[in-house]
DNA sequence: ACTTGCAATGAAAAAGATTCTCATCATCAT
DNA sequence: ATGATGATGAGAATCTTTTTCATTGCAAGT
């Protein structure tokens, strides 16, 4: 993932994409909205306006170098597109997210989709609830 | 699902409420946004303030009435709470809502909550296509 | 039916997320 | 190096949803 790949989609190797990508890449937290790498880019020094942030995530996610999603809260989250494709799992307390893929869900998507009569595109599978954590339990 | 089910909410039957209740049961469209259910009820002639809808509708959620989806699109859509739950599968052109239920894909959600250690809350399947409308297929 | 407390409503303002406008600036093919 | 074109930043605008607050209406008790 390097500013090749932002020249394939088409795009300009700009001051801004190039800051963007790295963030997204060395980030610990996967799963980032607009706001996120906003702050983020700021600590670290470097001052890019959060039009261009959403300018330039909204092209990413075009050129399919990363994923948007539309978890709960409002607001879309952000993530570099590294292998395949996974599910996610949120917690509703902490708000930790993890992935996760199985076949067995995947191929029967692909048959109810069908079944249906759809040509499926893409799909969306969110699971939440509480984490492992302790004090996201109910009760705590 | 009538005024005794405001009522059981420990919610004061007001009009408002009544007419949304009897919108959300009767109207042909089953999931809409907010947005759609103030101006279906404009149509009839019901003049409902847009942030009463909003508070009702989740009024209704709060109390099991109502289900709220974040389908892609920036804005929430509400479905009454008939028979139980089920996931959905929606045309990226036309936007019809097609339902599903499919106990395979229950199950394999169950246990991978609990492989991860989540204790699993709730969750949200979205299929996205095309639909079987030939003006919703690729290339039209 | 009459009172009355407290919840509910409408209108407008506010808030939050995202997009748009436009003048200025940077990239890159030539 | 130059110039065409695309990209950026700042702020305005838009869209969705929530909040505020003065007014109204439900419903419990008389
Ligand atoms: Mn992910
Ligand atoms: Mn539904
Ligand atoms: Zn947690
Ligand atoms: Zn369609």
């Amino acid at each position: 993932m390097d500013n090749q790949d932002i020249r394939k989609a088409g795009l300009k190797v700009t001051l801004p994409r190039i800051k963007i990508l790295e963030l997204l890449e060395n980030n610990t937290q996967r799963h980032v909205s607009a706001e996120d790498v906003y702050k983020m880019l700021l600590d670290k020094g470097e001052e890019i306006g959060l039009a261009t942030i959403y300018r330039v995530l909204t092209q990413f996610e075009t050129a399919g170098l990363v994923t948007r999603h539309n978890f709960e809260g409002g607001h879309a989250v952000f993530e570099l597109d590294r292998g395949g494709h996974h599910d996610h799992m949120v917690c509703m307390v902490c708000g930790k997210v993890e992935e996760f893929i199985d076949t067995t869900i995947e191929k029967r998507q692909r048959e109810i989709a069908k079944e249906h009569g759809f040509e499926m595109v893409d799909h969306s599978l969110i699971i939440y609830g509480h984490c492992g954590n302790p004090k996201c339990k109910v009760g705590y």
